[in-house]
DNA sequence: TTTACCGTTGACGTAAACGGAAACTTGTGC
DNA sequence: GCACAAGTTTCCGTTTACGTCAACGGTAAA
């Protein structure tokens, strides 16, 4: 059995614990392609440090959750890729307040930023609670219909055994 | 103002009670465009009786709901058009279902039939309850989040009172 | 050094539509 | 009877979100 080249040269990177990831382990996590992962990045969703001889990407962790978070959007609310990014943008203001964070930055402007993020993940909230309703109204169609063709099922098997007694 | 053209000559066909549509009104109904239920139609997904001169298409009541099915397993549960072409088909069997009874058919036959669209009923309402189940773990994970953001902002705020008094 | 992987870019293919052009019915109004 | 608008038809090109294939490069173990 082979190690896969480059383990050893991956887990640090500068002296911070931040492991970095290959393009096949992200895609392995996430359930996703590389080529779906070059894809996003191609057109801006990501943005992870290619490097490493020949332009090899590297992701950080935060990197690979941001993926996931973008499957859930487009897989379970439908957006498309264009209002993904939209999403996206309005949500790393929360980023951007952590690190404002960590830079000490003035109250008032930590607080300008949490107040956005907590915008922006209300209206995620409200969207999904959406698509909820629409679905359970859906559901609730599907199994009425399953109820009437139960009646009906058992209308049906009276009639056969009236028909076989006699 | 203009009537639009074929509004007499539409609704009955045949001494059926049954209306017949035209694809704008159709596409308008379902807020779809007449070149997607062309495309369906293209694809196996729609069969309407393509007649009235040269080839002008209408549907039914029933192709009507049908179309608006196929966009709700489209949109709300994610499926391709080609897995709903599977849905439909099992599906189909309740529609034979309902001539086998106009027809008089025998009873074990239409229970068989009916036992057969039951089976597939539950599988779809197996596949909207496991999608609920993902979109509900993913909204508490949202309101997760925006509890903790609150939680910060109420921290920052407190800080800002303090900072002020003195 | 060779082999086995994993990665790169680039080009072309595909699914599920969307959009527009040009021609053909069809009922209406003069 | 004829022009006209509304609606439709087919045909063809574009878009989105990837899949697939080819040709090539770096890294590490044997």
């Amino acid at each position: 059995m082979t190690v896969a080249p480059g383990s050893k040269t991956l887990e640090p990177v500068d002296g911070r614990d931040e492991p970095r990831l290959r393009i096949g382990e992200v895609a392995r996590e996430t359930g996703l392609t590389a080529r779906t992962l070059r894809y996003w990045e191609e057109i801006g969703l990501l943005r992870p440090l290619a490097h490493r001889g020949s332009g090899e990407r590297l992701y950080s962790v935060a990197e690979r959750e941001r993926v996931t978070h973008i499957r859930e959007l487009q897989d379970l609310l439908g957006l498309t890729l264009a209002e993904i990014q939209d999403v996206l943008a309005s949500e790393d203001t929360l980023e951007r307040a952590r690190r404002a964070a960590r830079a000490d930055a003035p109250t008032p402007k930590r607080l300008r930023l949490l107040a956005d993020a907590l915008e922006a993940n209300g209206r995620l909230v409200d969207r999904i609670n959406e698509r909820l309703a629409r679905i359970n109204e859906f559901r609730d169609e599907c199994v009425e219909r399953g109820d009437r063709m139960r009646a009906r099922q058992l209308e049906l098997q009276a009639d056969q055994r009236r028909a076989s007694r006699r």
